[in-house]
DNA sequence: AAGACGAAAGTGGTTGA
DNA sequence: TCAACAACTTTCGTCTT
């Protein structure tokens, strides 16, 4: 790390893991943000090694999801019969159990990864998600693992967090409904694991802009490409006057939808507006109401 | 008869002490 | 940990087309 700082000169950076920065141990200039874990600071040749520098060794507490499946070589040195057993061949099972053990854990972590990879693959393909979001969907969850995120969570509760996070980054939301319908985790579960894996891993997910839904429910309710894009200059409008603050995204792109749709003359029921924007016809009317009183829209509804 | 409208009460989650 | 709170939903009665 050769690395000079670009504000006092100096060379004497360090790195905060925990908190993903380099920074500046003269000035405090936090360097760089958002930098790797890259794993433990030893290395290791082989896999003794490994386990003996080790420290905070293989997950095992909760990382059990086999439990009572897997074949375990117990602690009592006797053979059937109860009888004591020879101390060299004591010595050889104290290595067989040890290996054994070793071997169940590392299958069973690609036992979940497995798990979790098919997983993501069902709920991405029913929710029509892209390869790429897949792939970087997959990533996220492999750093869950790497930081041990997943004890004590379900496997698919994270995997449904992680796909919720991607598709807020790229910039193609799905709702916590939409995801928690095809994957079985209930809504509130999702988020909270949502919440946690992207404090603990730094992640930066812009907000919601509502914007991003009308393409989808334009396209839904068949409407024509004017609606969609007088819909979004509708929102562009209210954002700037902060009508979104504190409200819900579906909701305001879905009065912007209705509202344009009807000054095309492509009118759609509310109920119709609200069925594909997952919201009830009253937020729309709300919404709808707020929308019409500040853009102060002269056109008869 | 169906849709639009809005009031009132209820719900689940966030926030601040 | 609990209460206040905002956003949203549910429900229901009334008005409009």
């Amino acid at each position: 790390m050769g690395d000079k700082c670009p504000d006092c000169k100096s060379k004497k950076l360090s790195r905060d893991y925990e908190r993903g920065e380099v920074v500046c141990n003269d000035c405090g200039l936090i360097v760089a943000e958002n930098i790797a874990d890259a794993g433990p600071e030893w290395r290791a040749f082989d896999a003794e090694q490994k386990a003996k520098r080790a420290r905070g060794g293989a997950p095992i507490k909760y990382m059990r999801p086999n439990k009572g499946l897997v074949t375990e070589i117990d602690q009592y040195n006797r053979d059937i019969r109860g009888a004591k057993i020879s101390s060299k061949k004591q010595a050889q099972l104290f290595r067989m159990r040890r290996w054994h053990k070793r071997a169940s854990i590392a299958s069973s972590m690609e036992r979940n990864l497995a798990i979790a990879l098919s997983e993501l693959d069902r709920i991405a393909s029913y929710l029509g998600l892209p390869e790429n979001i897949r792939e970087s969907a997959a990533l996220l969850y492999r750093k869950c693992i790497d930081k041990k995120l997943i004890r004590g969570r379900l496997i698919e509760g994270v995997v449904s967090a992680a796909l919720y996070a991607i598709c807020r980054e790229y910039g193609i939301p799905r709702t916590l409904d939409e995801i928690a319908e095809m994957s079985g985790i209930e809504k509130k579960e999702i988020g909270r694991t949502y919440r946690f894996i992207a404090q603990e891993l730094n992640l930066r997910v812009p907000l919601t802009d509502p914007s991003q839904y009308i393409p989808r429910f334009t396209a839904e309710l068949k409407l024509s490409g004017q609606v969609q894009e007088k819909a979004i200059e509708l929102l562009k409008q209210a954002i700037k006057q902060g009508l979104i603050a504190g409200r819900g995204p579906t909701g305001v792109a879905a009065a912007a939808v209705y509202i344009a749709a009807t000054m095309n003359g492509e009118r759609r029921t509310q109920k119709e507006v609200a069925d594909v924007a997952g919201v009830t016809e009253v937020t729309i009317r709300n919404r709808y109401r707020e929308l019409k009183e500040h853009l102060k829209l002269d056109v008869e509804l």
